[in-house]
DNA sequence: ATGCATTTGTTCGTATGTATG
DNA sequence: GCATACATACGAACAAATGCA
């Protein structure tokens, strides 16, 4: 899953994956996605290492949190 | 009553204290012990501490969590 | 029966300290 | 020194279930 020696680091990994998964539809937009919980523990990370990836992907208007409730994909216009 | 420089957790000493309480009757089985939030003013932490606490000593089977009612100690074969 | 408070359980968001390369 | 990653802890909010007035 992921490549824990090369280069890249960890969370920038995990965002590409989640990324993808976005983009396939895997993950529907204003549909709520894995918690950050659960994406640490599907790559095997803390739970600081899965919200750094999705920082990147909120940075990039990817996808928005909201606070007791979840993360959601953003809908493309 | 907490050590709080000392390298163990918070949690971990809470569930401790707790794990003795169960040992020596303090929290009888099947009787409601106090909540996440009472114990977490008790220690003075978050109640986020607290339930990370719990959770240790659900884990290891001594106790059990209802919704709405309360957490118990689990009666030992 | 309706509403309200309490409780467990979960979420996001943030901060701090440690360790490693 | 800096970025990465882990572990801990705090804070705020939401949801579902319970119980009680």
């Amino acid at each position: 899953m992921l490549d824990l020696d090369g280069p890249t680091p960890l969370f920038q990994q995990i965002a590409a994956i989640l990324r993808a998964r976005i983009a396939d539809g895997t993950y529907p937009a204003d549909k709520r996605m894995p918690s950050a919980r659960a994406i640490a523990e599907e790559f095997g990370v803390t739970r600081g290492t899965a919200v750094a990836a999705l920082d990147l992907l909120k940075e990039e208007g990817l996808i928005y949190g909201v606070r007791g409730r979840g993360t959601f994909p953003r809908a493309r216009d």
